[in-house]
DNA sequence: GCCGTTTTCGGCCCGACTGTTTTCAGTCG
């Protein structure tokens, strides 16, 4: 956690400077510092030995990206708990004004004026003078035509500010936990309920957490007090302020106790949804607010709850509207797919563009998380900030791709490419070029504010070029940030499945794009799904879990999955571009 | 601030878009 603390220090760092109009590069190097720790295997663990401090220092300047200054101020970090470059920048600034930086079409020149000119030093200042007509006004007069888009921009922002993007949650869980325990209960008895256990994309600001061991629980709060500056306890629970993600949010950790015989039923009322527990009430016919916690239930496991409804396990994701129960009591709840089926990936990047390891270290590392195939696929030369390939860099790349395939045991490894999707819906490499790959996902970057019916065209017209095999992120939605493009999901699924493309469900935390209501209709539709951890750097390929969990609530089959199929059926698919 | 050297300082991923300041600054990806 202090790891992460860091990093996102560096990160706010950055941002400052930049506000305060500082040398770009120097921006830039406190930005990568920041990837670069984070993605490196580095712990921030220090006793107070010369020898060790030495070490560790050596560790840190191996990295790429970090030298000497901000290894120093690491180690300043670990002792103090802070760095005073951090606090002599954070002098100067509101740490407030960072968030402001989320606001698309806010850079740090326009931030800067907002700040000097109109004293705006957060995101709520900003939300109130939009809505206040003088200082609207103003804000016209000092930015000019672009206003009224960024208005709209921090509206969209200020609504989807009540849901709190998951990611941002579980990585503070993470950091919390160490682990996140939702399905089975982990140390101390802790299992994360409510709309995270649920699967969801987006989440409120209470996050129930449910534990036995009170000595855990001393543990935890301990944690939390030492670790975090903005954190209170009260009634509800436990509130932590979380600037990550840009916007403030504040995070409240419920801490809900459970014994042996209240297991079971605390474990369904935690998980939710109302609509489910308000349904399961119905069909036992009670009214009463404390039905489950009546003695009938003492005892038992959550599966003999729902024994006693007459009704199998429901899965937590699946419990959302109520209707699951009904679909369960017909046996109509098709099998899930499932974290242990999920035995590819076709979505990873190296160093060549914008990953942080080399190709055999990404397959080493797929190979020790039990994957059994996987596909690099660094971007394509369109994608320039992501330092996309050219056709003469991608034609060297897929031999060395090949060259570490021969190399590797027990994977195999398909030389692919994330290839841009330009405006138009052509792709961002010549049929020459893709007839080279084994695999071409093709994923929308740019250009993101098409009308619904062009965006639709641009993808539509992507699938149908026939060295596709996956629309990657096809929104390019990030969540709490960006829309993305408004597509039309069934007509681009009844695409794919004549096609036979498939269609991602991108498990970067940030994007879980598509989200799980489009896939309820590709599902409708019955076209392909890909369940990719579009991977960059050593931690990402946990993404894929909780993108598994976004498939099920979609209910998607492991059927239509091609992340559970085995490499005969991937290389059968792939050769159907051969005929 | 980092890197890679022609070892001590210059270069650092960059093209497109937008609006307006009509020649470029600001932002995005």
């Amino acid at each position: 956690m202090k790891k992460e603390r860091f990093c996102d220090m560096l990160r706010e760092l950055s941002v400052a400077l930049d506000i305060l109009g500082e040398d770009k590069y120097k921006v830039q190097a406190y930005r990568r510092a920041s990837s670069s720790i984070k993605a490196s295997q580095l712990k921030f663990e220090l006793d107070k030995q010369p020898e060790s401090i030495r070490f560790f220092e050596e560790k840190l300047v191996s990295l790429p990206y970090v030298g000497k200054k901000i290894a120093a101020k690491a180690i300043e970090f670990i002792n103090e708990g802070v760095f005073s470059e951090y606090e002599r920048v954070f002098s100067k600034i509101p740490i407030s004004l960072i968030e402001l930086s989320s606001v698309q079409g806010l850079g740090p020149k326009k931030i800067r004026k907002l700040w000097k000119e109109l004293g705006i030093t957060s995101f709520d200042d900003l939300y109130r003078c939009l809505e206040d007509i003088d200082c609207f006004d103003r804000f016209k007069k000092l930015i000019g035509k672009e206003a009224k888009k960024i208005k709209e921009n921090v509206e969209f922002l200020w609504t989807s500010k009540s849901e709190i993007p998951a990611w941002i949650v579980l990585d503070l869980l993470i950091g919390i936990l160490g682990d996140l325990p939702f399905d089975s209960p982990g140390e101390g008895g802790v299992l994360i309920a409510g709309e995270l256990r649920r699967g969801k994309e987006t989440v409120s600001q209470y996050v129930p957490i449910l534990y036995t061991s009170d000595t855990f629980f001393d543990s935890i709060i301990a944690k939390i007090r030492s670790n975090f500056k903005y954190n209170r306890l009260d009634e509800s629970g436990y509130k932590i302020a979380v600037f990550r993600g840009g916007v403030k949010r504040d995070v409240v950790l419920r801490f809900i106790k459970y014994g042996e015989n209240d297991r079971g039923w605390k474990f369904i009322r935690y998980t939710g949804s109302e609509n489910h527990l308000l349904r399961l009430q119905e069909i036992a016919s009670c009214k009463d607010p404390y039905f489950f916690s009546s003695s009938k239930f003492y005892g038992l496991e959550e599966k003999d709850i729902y024994n006693y409804f007459a009704l199998p396990f429901i899965p937590p994701e699946v419990r959302e509207s109520g209707e699951e129960i009904d679909m369960a009591a017909d046996g109509a709840l098709p099998p899930l797919v499932s974290i242990d089926d999920i035995v590819g990936d076709f979505h990873c990047h190296t160093n060549a563009s914008d990953g942080w390891h080399d190709i055999e270290e990404v397959a080493r590392l797929a190979v020790s998380k039990g994957l059994k195939v996987i596909a690099i696929t660094d971007h394509s030369k369109s994608s320039f900030m992501a330092n996309g390939l050219s056709e003469d860099r991608i034609i060297e790349h897929i031999k060395r791709i090949k060259t570490a395939d021969s190399k590797i045991e027990g994977i195999k490894i398909l030389a692919g490419a994330e290839v841009d999707i330009l405006p138009d819906g052509s792709l961002d490499f010549g049929d020459d070029i893709l007839s080279m790959l084994d695999i071409v996902v093709a994923s929308p970057h740019f250009k993101l504010d098409q009308t619904p019916h062009d965006a639709t065209a641009r993808i539509i017209k992507a699938i149908k070029n026939r060295f596709t095999d996956i629309i990657g992120h096809p929104r390019g939605r990030i969540l709490g940030k960006r829309k993305g493009i408004e597509i039309d999901i069934r007509e681009i699924a009844l695409c794919a499945k004549i096609h036979n493309v498939a269609l991602e469900l991108n498990s970067q935390w940030m994007r879980l794009d598509l989200d799980s209501d489009a896939l309820k209709i590709v599902n409708e539709v019955g076209a392909l799904v890909a369940i990719n951890s579009d991977f960059h750097s050593r931690k990402d390929f946990l993404n894929s879990f909780y993108g598994v969990k976004v498939a099920r609530r979609a209910m998607i089959d492991k059927k239509v999955c091609i992340n559970c199929w085995s490499e005969d059926a991937v290389a059968k698919w792939l050769s159907r571009k051969n005929g």
